[in-house]
DNA sequence: TAGGCGTGGAC
DNA sequence: TGTCCAAGCCT
């Protein structure tokens, strides 16, 4: 097989194929401003398409160039980020953003090696920045590319430890030219057709080139090492409820949820049974329903217990005994951009007491 | 280098 | 229902 023919059947497949979508230009026409590539590259790390384009749209709506995100309250940026996930991706845009945004210009870097110093720019990102962006020759290479190469090549070394020598195959298949084309052809190459399960082989332009279409099992391909077990935990989230608001706690800026709002919980244990002391004084009732939620590397049943107060205790008091946080309106927990976990929290208390609204205005 | 780090959709 | 997976990065 000739190198040079996979990128030119790829790019003539895209030509008539390329998915439109809000952060791209057209196959052949001038590239799109890169702050709106890297924005949308950043919200496309390990996240769907159809999860991010919301995003994308109220992002660039508020913040129409890296010099106004730049400008953004770091409580505002992450609660517009609330619900996408992968948290540090917010802190380290905005981190990036203010670095870009004071350079001599203003601008982004316009080459691979000044993009990957740039916080949160990987090596993916990097080359996908400099290819889609400035149309410099990169080898980008992701979750799709690693599996069309794979496939490609029928590639029996098993992920991860196979990256090197894909990475290696994905080099030899880049085109000098077109580089930004041919980076997104083999995404939506790998997105829509050349897809985990069930490829659609009979619609695929490389498919007389591929080795594991002719080994008549391109599933098996990209080979994984086996993965651990998700280990479960439980724990118990605090509400706490005084004249109409509720207490929410800012979470240390790193680790899980860094820098998002939610309620003050116990620690989460493998153990279970213990019986956790509430963090503060009063009656505590626990609520019936619990909340269960899925991280990438454990899952979490949280109980919930709720205490009313008559008197609201001072910010500082509770900040002291709690941790910093404040008091939120409970008409407007909905725009307290919680993550999801405690967004389902919420939820189980207002399904809790249905009609505590009503029977509060009316007593 | 392997593990930490979210979420929701597909099957 | 549980499992897998999605345009990875950081330490």
């Amino acid at each position: 097989m000739a190198q040079r023919d996979v990128a030119a059947a790829l790019l003539a497949h895209y030509r008539c194929h390329a998915r439109l979508l809000p952060w791209r230009s057209p196959p052949g026409e001038p590239p799109p401003d890169p702050y709106r590539v890297w924005l949308s590259e950043i919200m496309l790390q390990q996240t769907t398409v159809a999860a991010v384009i919301p995003y994308y749209e109220r992002f660039l709506a508020r913040w129409p160039d890296v010099a106004a995100l730049a400008a953004a309250e770091d409580g505002d940026l992450m609660a517009a980020w609330a619900g996408l996930g992968y948290y540090a991706r917010a802190r380290n845009l905005l981190a990036c953003a203010r670095h870009v945004a004071a350079l001599p210009g203003g601008r982004f870097p316009d080459d691979e090696a000044g993009l990957r110093a740039l916080p949160g720019v990987g090596a993916y990102t990097a080359a996908a920045i400099a290819a889609i962006a400035f149309g410099r020759r990169a080898v980008v290479v992701d979750g799709n590319v690693e599996r069309v190469v794979s496939r490609l090549f029928a590639v029996e070394t098993p992920l991860p430890a196979a990256k090197a020598e894909l990475r290696m195959l994905a080099d030899r298949i880049t085109p000098e030219a077109d580089a930004g084309d041919f980076a997104q052809a083999m995404m939506d190459l790998g997105a829509t057709i050349c897809t985990p399960r069930k490829p659609a082989c009979l619609a695929c332009p490389l498919a007389e080139m591929c080795a594991a279409r002719a080994a008549g099992d391109p599933e098996r391909f990209p080979v994984k090492a086996p993965k651990k077990a998700r280990p479960e935990r439980r724990g118990t989230a605090w509400w706490i409820e005084a004249e109409g608001a509720v207490w929410l706690q800012r979470r240390p800026a790193r680790g899980l949820l860094g820098g998002m709002l939610g309620f003050p919980t116990s620690e989460w244990r493998e153990d279970h049974g213990q019986t956790v002391p509430p963090p503060w004084p009063g009656d505590w009732l626990l609520i019936e329903g619990r909340v269960r939620h899925v991280f990438t590397h454990f899952a979490l049943e949280l109980s919930v217990a709720r205490l009313f107060l008559s008197v609201t205790p001072s910010s500082a008091a509770l900040a002291k005994a709690l941790g910093d946080g404040q008091w939120w309106p409970l008409g407007r927990i909905g725009e307290a951009g919680l993550p999801t976990l405690f967004a389902r929290v919420a939820q189980a208390v207002r399904e809790e007491t249905p009609d505590e609204d009503e029977e509060r205005e009316e007593g």
